[in-house]
DNA sequence: ATAGGGTTAG
């Protein structure tokens, strides 16, 4: 039989055309897709049904509809259809297939194409169709779950947030299986945060959660920081909701306990699930075995593997390669050896994750040479490899200064593999880099931006240190802005050196920039900085900036470096601050010498527009137990006429008092108080 | 009638 006289000549193109997605006729030797097998065997072709009536079919056919009276009609309607769902499927033209026969199907008739489309990656036609779907309003609830679903899946979760947020009905966007697609989408696209805040907007606007959502969530957990506690709240919540644990909820919950170092509640919880009835499965104690590699608890890891072969679980190439992890992390490396000859063995060991668990292993034990003689052995047995070994052993001797060793690695890899990712590239960038190669560092950077691999934090990190150590400060400043910009945390090691360097070299002004942006990615930084960066300032005269450091952590600064601040304020800083600085350095707990009050008075003598300020210095004063020396006295006196003679008078005689009542005991008492100048 | 899961390496 032939099937393109079947289905028209509409479909004949699809079947002859090379294209791989499409359907072969019975002589050609191009495989069926499963769908088409289906399509083509549900097909009655000795029905009533011919060619034309197949595809394209008119939209006046199907108001008719089938009848109860009418078995046979019915048959030929489904049948029809099934036949319309096939041609769109499988049509080389979306957009006129949907013109000609989308017409006849239900929504979820649309829905079977659109799922089929997700699931075989066609992405252009998902959306072709989708859009298809919402122009003709044959949308529903699955339409919008699967849609976002595959469009997060495909490439852009944004553009899934976008359908998602342009759902208008409120019914459609609190629906639950809608809202754990989009979830879904934002979670494995990282941005567990936005998810959580979705997730709370989403209850506010009538969300019921249910266990699917829990799980979605908890996926976050796992590779987030403070995963755990977070996923101990989503829990409690659950339950608090009437939920109960399932064996995906607890799945999930022993991974994220594995990724954050919570071994303990991984077999709490293990026991738990057990108790429940849900017998493990090899996930679970895949989970497990890794909690147990994280402090290389390997008799613990033997007894489970034990317990797997007594509940007749397989051993399967994740489960000993997992096994050899432990091992590794244990420092067993005499057992590692003989575990990976079984996964040899096994044929398990094709390709270089098991390799490169040991080689890790090895390096991070000071073992180089026997690392790379695993390297070697790996490579003699052509083992696949994607880089990840070469990475290994790059950075392994870059590490212990083996440079020569590890350009050897970059050439050999870069004559026999093409493939580049940000890994292998920062790891020949730090070789290079500690060779001193400039050429070759530029090459690296000119090869990432080619291949438009976006630099990581080690990227920025590896650069930052080179160009310091290369002594071009402002070319490290600007890549670390770089870094800061593009959102990574800067290291407070690194910005410390560079601060000090950039100081030394009059970049005062960057000095301080490298400091803000320590500020903003760290929470707690030394607390020496502060006053590091305050002498670096006061030496550039960038006082308003040191004014900023001192106000925020005067307590963290020593006397002498507030007293050469404040010294150095008087003198230049912005009359306008003055008494500001006064105030605030007496408000840490400093006493104010006579020199600076000297020296402030002697400033606003120079600006007699600033005569106010004086004012308020000399009434503010006895306030505090201040007041001014003869000398200084003087000096206001020979200007008294430029202040109003009475206001000076009576504000230097209330001064006069305070020093009068008080006396020696009580003044020592005060100044013990504060911290004193050294 | 649509939505969820967990394992290994740089």
């Amino acid at each position: 039989m032939e099937i393109c006289s079947v289905f028209g000549s509409g479909f004949h193109h699809t079947l002859t055309s090379p294209s791989p997605s499409a359907a072969a006729s019975s002589s050609s030797a191009v495989p069926l897709s499963s769908t088409t097998i289906r399509a083509i065997n549900n097909f009655d072709f000795t029905a009533t049904v011919t060619s034309t009536t197949i595809a394209p079919l008119k939209l006046d056919e199907t108001h008719k509809g089938p009848t109860k009276s009418s078995p046979n009609l019915r048959t030929v309607f489904r049948k029809t259809k099934q036949s319309a769902i096939f041609y769109i499927q499988e049509s080389s033209d979306l957009e006129s297939a949907l013109s000609r026969s989308g017409g006849i199907l239900r929504v979820q008739d649309l829905n079977v194409i659109l799922r089929h489309f997700g699931k075989l990656n066609r992405w252009k036609e998902l959306s072709q169709l989708f859009d298809w779907m919402q122009q003709n309003e044959k949308t529903n609830i699955a339409s919008y779950s699967s849609y976002i679903k595959f469009v997060g899946k495909s490439l852009s979760p944004l553009k899934a947030l976008d359908i998602y947020s342009s759902i208008r009905d409120e019914a459609t966007r609190t629906n639950v299986s809608v809202c754990n697609s989009i979830l879904s989408c934002m979670v494995r696209s990282g941005k567990f945060e936005s998810s959580l805040k979705m997730f709370h907007q989403m209850k506010r606007d009538g969300l019921k959660p249910d266990i699917v959502t829990y799980s979605t969530l908890l996926v976050g957990c796992v590779k987030v920081k403070d995963g755990y506690s977070k996923a101990l709240e989503l829990v409690k919540e659950l339950k608090y909701n009437g939920l109960s644990m399932d064996s995906v909820i607890y799945g999930t919950l022993l991974s994220v306990c594995a990724s954050n170092n919570q071994c303990a509640e991984a077999e709490r919880y293990f026991e738990e699930m057990k108790s429940e009835g849900h017998s493990p499965n090899v996930f679970h104690y895949s989970s497990l075995l890794n909690a147990y590699a994280v402090h290389g608890n390997y008799k613990k890891a033997e007894n489970l593997i034990q317990d797997m072969r007594s509940a007749g679980l397989e051993l399967n190439k994740v489960i000993l390669t997992t096994l050899l992890k432990v091992y590794v992390r244990s420092d067993l490396f005499e057992k590692s050896r003989v575990l990976l000859n079984e996964l040899e063995n096994l044929g398990y060991a094709a390709d270089e994750m098991p390799y490169c668990i040991l080689m890790d292993g090895l390096v991070k034990s000071g073992q180089t040479l026997e690392a790379k003689s695993v390297f070697d052995d790996m490579m003699k047995k052509k083992v696949r490899t994607d880089g990840y070994s070469y990475s290994i052993m790059i950075s392994a001797f870059c590490h212990v200064g083996l440079l020569q060793e590890a350009k050897q690695l970059i050439s050999d890899y870069e004559a026999n593999y093409q493939k580049y990712d940000v890994v292998i590239l920062n790891s020949m960038l730090c070789a290079y880099c500690r060779a001193g190669e400039m050429d070759n560092v530029m090459k690296m950077m000119k090869k990432m931006d080619e291949l438009a691999i976006s630099p990581d934090w080690n990227t920025f990190h590896i650069l930052i240190k080179y160009f310091c150590s290369e002594k071009l400060y402002i070319l490290a400043y600007r890549t670390m802005e770089d870094m800061h910009k593009k959102g990574h945390q800067v290291e407070e090691e690194l910005c410390c050196t560079l601060m000090f360097h950039l100081g030394k070299t009059g970049a005062y002004g960057e000095a301080f920039s490298v400091y803000n942006m320590l500020r903003y990615s760290k929470r707690t930084m030394n607390k020496s900085l502060h006053e590091k960066l305050l002498h670096i300032l006061v030496r550039g005269r960038l006082l308003k900036e040191a004014y900023v450091i001192v106000k925020d952590n005067g307590g963290l600064i020593s006397p002498s470096a507030i007293k050469k601040f404040a010294t150095s304020f008087m003198q230049s800083g912005n009359i306008n601050l003055v008494n500001d600085v006064i105030k605030t350095i007496h408000s840490f707990g400093f006493k104010i010498n006579q020199e600076l009050f000297h020296s402030a008075v002697s400033r606003y003598l120079e600006e007699t527009q600033k005569k106010d300020l004086l004012l308020q210095l000399l009434q503010w004063m006895p306030g505090q137990g201040y007041f001014v020396d003869s000398s200084t006295r003087n000096l206001i006196l020979k200007n008294a006429h430029l202040f109003g003679r009475q206001t000076i008078a009576e504000l230097l005689s209330k001064q006069h008092i305070v020093s009068k009542t008080v006396k020696k005991p009580q003044q020592a008492q005060v100044v013990k108080k504060k911290r004193e100048f050294r």
